[in-house]
DNA sequence: AGTCTTTGTTAGTTTAGTCTAACATTATTA
DNA sequence: TAATAATGTTAGACTAAACTAACAAAGACT
């Protein structure tokens, strides 16, 4: 009889992220970082720890370094990747600027089904074997040009 | 000087679409409805109409039908554009079933930069003048339901 | 070693949204 | 019209995640 765990929030799952990519970026990973990264105070990342630590995410000791265990790694690397293609999705196909992408991927990153995920991937995929084509892509970003013009009168 | 609201929840958006697609489905709305659609118990959907109430987003009295005010109907009826562009984008494309597609855009609506909401807007009526093409979609599908084969297996 | 700065923790508060249990009102129908 | 069923509300508890204020530890600098 497995213990039933409860879900990771979003949440969770944000922090695990930064600290996956913190660790890539430095040796040690810190509270402070985590706190930079996530644009919240320190008292709000040790207490996200402590929750982490008892779902066994991430190693972690008072006023020691921050390490992900296997299975935060997992997620996080997890997230980096749906990240990276949502972003690359908005950038490449609907020529959104990066730093909206951005915000936008690390939003919607954590509430798309596998499925979705799974689907946008093998479209990008795709279309990098077989472009839209260079015609039409023009044609698309004219189209949009006109469009956002009527749009920003409205703002 | 205006009063500086406070930006609503992305909750408050879900009751606000709710009620706009009740509103539209039969001649009066209730409380009980809200729950049923929304999936929650009755005094939560109590609790979010005095919310807002104060928010001057629906018209409500105690033991009374619901209406959303000018804004509220506004809040609503952009929110279902959205989701029916979302979800639209996620069948039409992506080739995501609808029940998953349909969930997927509930979640996201909410998040989307309005940008973003736009230029899927645009691509997806670019796509309708000018379609991707009958063997690339066929190619596009086959592709995927190898891929997804492979998918199943990891589960 | 002693002081100051930076970093981290604890304790306690807040907010949004949910829930249950108990009570109140409205509607139905015998 | 009185009993019952359906609907709605109130009160109060809970949770996740944030915050501030105050304290504690570690590191750096003289």
């Amino acid at each position: 009889m497995e213990t039933k765990e409860k879900p990771l929030t979003s949440v969770m799952e944000d922090y695990l992220e930064a600290i996956y990519d913190l660790d890539k970026e430095q040796k040690a990973v810190r509270v402070r970082d985590i706190a930079r990264k996530m644009d919240v105070r320190m008292p709000s990342v040790t207490s996200m720890l402590r929750s982490l630590k008892e779902r066994e995410l991430v190693y972690y000791e008072k006023y020691e370094y921050v390490e992900l265990t296997e299975r935060g790694e997992d997620i996080g690397r997890e997230m980096r990747r749906r990240h990276g293609i949502i972003r690359e999705f908005l950038t490449e196909i609907l020529k959104i600027d990066y730093k909206t992408a951005d915000e936008d991927a690390c939003r919607i990153e954590h509430t798309l089904s596998p499925q979705t995920v799974n689907s946008l991937t093998d479209f990008m995929n795709f279309i990098q074997k077989c472009p839209l084509g260079e015609e039409r892509m023009k044609y698309f970003e004219e189209y949009q040009k006109r469009i956002r013009k009527e749009a920003e009168e409205d703002m």
